[in-house]
DNA sequence: ACAAGAACTTTACACTGTGTAAAGTTGAAA
DNA sequence: TTTCAACTTTACACAGTGTAAAGTTCTTGT
């Protein structure tokens, strides 16, 4: 039977995204996660190597709880690019409010913090081959606006669907996640599909 | 007659503005820019009160060499509203890159430093002001598509026109400069200005 | 000519948070 | 009973910001 006490790393990965959940904002550091955890704060370093480190695993931890990659493949089961599109925009529009603390935590070190730079790059690379996917959906289907071509039109879906325009959107101008959510599934919808020609 | 050569705080400022254009992306010391200025490391806090106090007169500073506000008042000379669109994100699009390095130096620090959020955040709404007046010169046209409210559309023309965007677009998916200002003001055009209607 | 004061320099140090180092404790397995 | 892993405890190095205070230098007014 396993056991249904956590060991202690995982205990520490709990406690540093409690933390995170929690103190919006302010800088978590080694030794609020460490007390949290009920750890010593040199303990971290026996499971991990730096700051960075842990948040980055953190990241993988969350996805892991949150069964990120799954719901991502499911978006792939619609029948039309257009469908298809939408259901991108519905699920990665859904996990954003979820991993936004750990986001926000990672995207404060991206600029200064090499390693912390390319964990997020990465993630954001994984997210952006699902815009990929859906404007090459779009296009196999011939709806793609003749506007743009498909990278293009990728690079476009990609920045409109950053996390920090969500966060732009629903902090600064106080959007409701309702509305982020509709709002960008209009906005792609406008952007991408082609018009219908009544030739 | 007015000395030309610049006094101390000057000195400072524009030491601050080689190294921040200079060392893309690693963090700028005030020891380093102290060294740059020709001043001791303690001479600066005899100008500034913090490191912070110091990034945002630089930005102030910047504006005023560049002559940014001037810049975009040009744009409302724009007789249609779509005009006005157009000449705002052109200007707005050619200023950021000159912007870019203390930009990039403020945002970094905005997540954990309230000083530097509230500095960038007005900056922001000032831009907003731009994006709102030319949204609102389209709604007087009947230009403004019905798809959005003049909010919502100063919202998302907002977003879109957010340095974090064009950070994203120019750097990670290394568009030109002139396609991100074409791509943006076609992307803008397509989004808010209403299809005429063959009524 | 001299005192006063502004604008610095120099030296020293407090503080925060990360990360390293090493010796000591504890509990379980062999 | 020893041995080992998984900790704890204590100590410290290091970077960078900011404070404090005494010393220098140059200017200016009287």
């Amino acid at each position: 039977m396993t056991s249904n006490k956590p060991d202690t790393r995982t205990r520490i990965l709990q406690a540093a995204l409690e933390l995170l959940n929690l103190s919006q904002g302010k800088e978590v550091r080694m030794a609020d996660i460490a007390r949290k955890a009920n750890v010593s704060r040199q303990a971290l370093y026996l499971h991990f190597s730096t700051r960075t480190d842990l948040l980055i695993e953190t990241t993988l931890y969350l996805d892991d709880i949150k069964g990120a990659e799954e719901r991502l493949k499911a978006s792939r089961t619609a029948k039309t690019g257009a469908e298809r599109l939408n259901a991108f925009i519905e699920t990665w529009g859904t996990y954003i409010p979820e991993i936004y603390s750990l986001a926000r935590a990672l995207l404060a070190m991206k600029d200064t913090d090499e390693a912390a730079d390319k964990a997020w790059s990465q993630r954001m690379g994984d997210m952006r081959e699902g815009c990929e996917a859906a404007i090459n959906a779009l296009q196999h289907d011939k709806a793609l606006s003749p506007d743009y071509t498909a990278e293009q039109a990728t690079d476009i879906l990609w920045m409109m669907l950053s996390v920090r325009n969500w966060e732009q959107l629903t902090k600064d101008c106080t959007w409701t996640q309702e509305m982020y959510i509709s709002t960008l599934k209009s906005l792609a919808n406008n952007t991408f599909v082609a018009k219908e020609q009544t030739t």
